[in-house]
DNA sequence: AGGCAGTTGATAAGTGATTCTCATTGAGAA
DNA sequence: TTCTCAATGAGAATCACTTATCAACTGCCT
């Protein structure tokens, strides 16, 4: 059976507090501060848990590692700070891309990501 | 001095007839046909050389390897085909998505990818 | 044609992310 | 409290992509 250790706790409530998806580094880094000596082969392995047993999300973005936020929230997109590399969340979408899809395609899922700098950057 | 070696021809050729992002195998596969032989090495070097001097724009989607195109096109996004793993250009966008940047946030730039079938793979 | 410096191909090496291995630990049922 | 087996940590191993190395080759200026 499946145990409930403070690892797992940790992980689970640094991904549940964040506002933002967090990377591998950043979980251990915060899940760290509970439970001192977490190893990032734990980090892994409960976040492939999570992912599988659907409370969360992976969010990819090209050159740089999966991050991961709480599934179930509404659809959105992210914004990706080109100085400090944090990934945020921002309400809303386009709307309707089937307009931009070639003829004969199917669309069936889009992503948009916004770059620039984030508040504490843009100062 | 730089030389026209029928490598770097095979390579830009290659590219110049694409009508869409290309991978480096897809760029060995091509221009392999025209100089058999031809190393991915060079492909590399080609490419970076490419991007370097300003003629070719990296396409970068999360979970594979980066793309080509030649850069100077018109402001458009891509469509990754699910099935194939082609990715297409696709003209047009969204428009404006400064009402979506987070208030502090300095927009710069933005990608849209929209993900489905192609045409080949939607029969 | 001659000759040198830029190029090339094959392969080793490097990178960063992620997974595996395994001895040790510890959650939770009895 | 005891006992068992899932979970953990540390580091090795993978994996895919990209770059470095180096001897052999060849554009291209003279």
């Amino acid at each position: 059976m499946e145990r409930n250790t403070p690892q797992r706790q940790a992980i689970r409530e640094a991904l549940r507090r964040a506002d933002r998806p967090l990377g591998p580094q950043e979980i251990l880094d915060r899940a760290g501060r509970t439970v001192q000596g977490l190893g990032m082969a734990t980090v892994y392995r409960t976040v492939k848990a999570g992912v599988d047993e659907g409370w969360l999300k992976p969010v990819e973005l090209p050159g740089s590692a999966t991050r991961y936020e709480l599934a179930g929230k509404e659809h959105h997109h992210h914004f990706a700070c080109r100085a400090c590399g944090s990934v945020f969340e921002v309400d809303g979408c386009p709307g309707n891309l089937t307009h931009l899809t070639p003829h004969g395609f199917k669309l069936e899922s889009h992503d948009v990501v916004l770059y620039g700098l984030c508040r504490q950057c843009n100062d």
